[in-house]
DNA sequence: CTGGATCCGATTTGATACTG
DNA sequence: CAGTATCAAATCGGATCCAG
């Protein structure tokens, strides 16, 4: 087995260590929003409404440190902050479109409908 | 957002349904060493020399109750157990691929060796 | 408007001991 | 051999209040 670590963590395999960098809750969702438009903060917090502060920032923050979506601040007051996807982040929303088409599928399997 | 509910638990969108599935830290790894091969518990647990008897236990359970896996017992002394994987595990081993894949490419990218 | 800081409960995972 | 049972640790996520 490939063991390594990342920043102090052990991880056991490559799936293990892509689903740190772009799993949890809310990391794909706010991939997928950013595919093919820039949004702002209240922006992308109104199209997820079950979000709460603490965790859109916090993984805004992981994305944007490990180079998935840029942050863009304009000085101006009210403050003005724009969340753009990088190349890297497109790259990784290819991988979440994979698991989107694959949960469809498994939900039509186990008879869940989204409605 | 397509939110919905299964076993009683709140999704928020089909990737959020399928890792619930196949996601953790172990099913994955699972999946993947029985893919072309049936093995027994202690085979399994040999080759994953981390996981604890009460995790490779829950989520064999898990896998199997989805539909994933099937468990075969045979009624010797001492117990024999043989885990196979489904035509549906099959399939779900074809996402872990690619996800795994992905994980090696961001691996270089991070400049991260599994040795 | 865009967050940061703090506290807390829930969930996940691990360690250890034990059993048919 | 193939697990159970119990307890503890770690992590994740949410609620609330505060601020430039």
């Amino acid at each position: 087995m490939p063991e390594f670590y990342y920043r102090k963590k052990l991880y056991y395999n490559p799936v293990e260590f892509a689903m740190d960098r772009i799993g949890g809750t809310w990391k794909m969702p706010i991939l997928w929003r950013l595919k093919d438009r820039v949004m702002r903060y209240g922006e992308l917090k109104k199209t997820m409404p079950r979000i709460s502060d603490k965790m859109l920032t916090s993984q805004l923050k992981e994305l944007e440190e490990e180079g998935f979506i840029k942050r863009k601040v304009y000085p101006v007051v009210p403050p003005k902050v724009e969340y753009s996807i990088t190349r890297r982040g497109r790259k990784a929303v290819r991988i979440v479109n994979t698991i989107r088409e694959y949960g469809m599928e498994l939900m039509k399997e186990f008879g869940v409908s989204s409605g």
